[in-house]
DNA sequence: GTGAAAGCGCTAACAC
DNA sequence: GTGTTAGCGCTTTCAC
């Protein structure tokens, strides 16, 4: 059992309120008695209970941050820069795992929004209603998809889209494929958007391949439809997805970037190490995090939201700003001139 | 300002109580009026709020998880595993990163405390006995790391080592060394006494090198060190160090395996993908997630804790149950025979 | 500077 | 089947 606020009052002879103000303001009590109280609480093993703290103060001083995939490399750094952004403001992250599920990511909103001051949604799976919907609940930012009406850190992934297949075009490749990523993802549809719109004005040809799952898995189980349809170049998804291609390529006989170019999304630490390097877009994920923090506790610096603190901040129409970061395309070893013709990867 | 209870009593014109038990006792309540308040529920965007109910019923159906770096991705098939068998017991879990640093740890272990029901330290880099006193606070199972008196999942890298010396002893090798993890880590201290007394046993030397970060950076930084020690084989702490080892092992002209041999630990994903491939001691991360979160709920699985539930569970002596779970090693690429003396790689 | 009292949003006896 | 009451652990007026 641990000790309660009373336990203490009880120890150190004071009344609770005391005990209460020693640990939420310490100037106002005499210094004699916090001594005393402080002793008896670190004898007890007492620690004020945030969340019955947070029923009534409305701020819990921690963020929710909910991603698609922990396993996918592409989150940990947004995580960790979310975490130091919020360290300096003295707030905690709290980071739930939806495994790409949109029934679990709409769960976990349920269960992380009384816990924390507001959630991080990134990259979800859900429909923009619904998320508008679990907005009402807890103050969220989405990363990684727009969504009307509610403040969004974006990357312009559909103008690295433009700059992949441009590159392309410019090494001579005209049949491309791109390799879509999960169903409700925002950054799919955009690079479908874009890409389909660049291939047009460079007079080539796209296919589409999708959706699929954005994991190496989910890439190497491409490679045999990208060799039948004899395309020469191909963007894919993410970087995971890349390089599940090119290993599902490679056992299938097929080189990169010899017989095929391969491009993917997000520069994650592992395209700098697979052989082939990749060349990939580069998505400044770091500042999506310490970004969607800024905005998350921007409007909710200090007044509660909530109960006695109503009417301060809590219902006021944020000014729900939208930000689109840059993404620049990162060339390395996976991209190389289109095959001479009359050569027929398809049939090897 | 989101609706409460009361708001929804109001609304549907029944007490609070009513509303209540709508909610958490559904079949205790006249299907009518059960339909006329989950009505005003769904009109309002009730939701009950699950920090209040938690403070009472002494569950908050959340289970904390804290790593020590969520970039190692040693980490993700630990959590993913956590999270499956949490969820199957109708739990969620909370993850949070503690980039390496006990004082970070131990802060995050009270910010979750109270709106969680226990917590699974992974790894965890705080002292044995701040580790007891924060496990008074709340409900703890350790994993990788043997505390006296609480639960624990370990996993037996200390046998894993010692495959791994006598894999080495038997190419031949004499002289060997070991890069030493983070200081704090219980699984760096098993390896090194274990690998100590295989690599005596065996006649060999032993060269130690450590602490290090336990990353790709912390094993590349090593392999001017490595270079000059003049050994001919490396186990390392896990298979991050190894890969950023070998990476910088390349960068000096040494090739393994054919100049020095190098073995990991963990068996990550990514140790598969790098060429040559990793030779590694695999450890059963997944089940080690789920044992632990098994072990968590065992006790505490129905009756609640603290407050109104007293008695029943909550202060038991739970049986502190410590299990270890089997590694193995896997040979692939990075290990070969000792190469042939007076060949002075040291010199090259 | 400290105590008394009210109450955050909710659940859990206990009546009726 | 529903209302009443008490109270989880804490903070916050308001007196004194």
């Amino acid at each position: 059992m641990p000790a309660t606020i009373r336990d203490v009052a009880r120890a150190s002879g004071v009344h609770i309120s005391t005990v209460s103000r020693t640990f939420s303001a310490p100037h106002l009590v005499n210094p004699e008695t916090r001594v005393r109280v402080l002793a008896c609480a670190e004898d007890l093993g007492y620690r004020p209970n945030r969340a019955a703290r947070a029923l009534i103060t409305g701020r819990t001083h921690n963020i929710g941050l909910i991603v698609a995939d922990i396993a996918n490399p592409f989150f940990p750094p947004l995580i960790k820069a979310a975490e130091g952004q919020a360290r300096h403001r003295d707030y905690h992250v709290f980071v739930a795992d939806t495994n790409e599920d949109p029934a679990a990511e709409e769960e976990l909103v349920h269960a992380l929004a009384k816990q924390v001051d507001g959630v991080l949604l990134c990259s979800p799976r859900m429909s923009n209603s619904l998320i508008e919907q679990v907005s009402r609940e807890v103050p969220v930012v989405v990363i990684n998809r727009q969504v009307a009406g509610l403040p969004c850190v974006m990357m312009d992934v559909g103008q690295g889209a433009r700059a992949a297949i441009e590159h392309l075009l410019g090494l001579g490749h005209r049949r491309i494929a791109l390799l879509g990523g999960p169903r409700g993802s925002w950054t799919n549809r955009e690079m479908r958007r874009v890409a389909a719109a660049a291939v047009r004005a460079g007079g080539a040809e796209l296919t589409l391949l999708g959706p699929n799952q954005p994991t190496e898995t989910g890439g190497g189980a491409l490679a045999e439809q990208v060799r039948r349809s004899g395309v020469t170049a191909v963007l894919a998804y993410n970087d995971l997805m890349a390089i599940g291609l090119i290993e599902g390529l490679d056992s299938l006989g097929l080189r990169v970037p010899q017989d095929v170019s391969v491009i993917g999304v997000d520069d994650i630490a592992l395209s700098r190490l697979t052989r082939p390097k990749l060349t990939t877009v580069a998505t400044p994920t770091a500042a999506a995090g310490r970004t969607a923090v800024d905005m998350l506790l921007q409007h909710d610096s200090d007044a509660p939201r909530g109960a006695r603190g109503r009417g301060a901040v809590a219902g006021d129409r944020r000014t729900t700003a939208q930000v689109m970061l840059q993404t620049e395309l990162v060339v390395r070893d996976s991209t190389g001139p289109v095959p001479p013709p009359g050569r027929d990867v398809a049939g090897a």
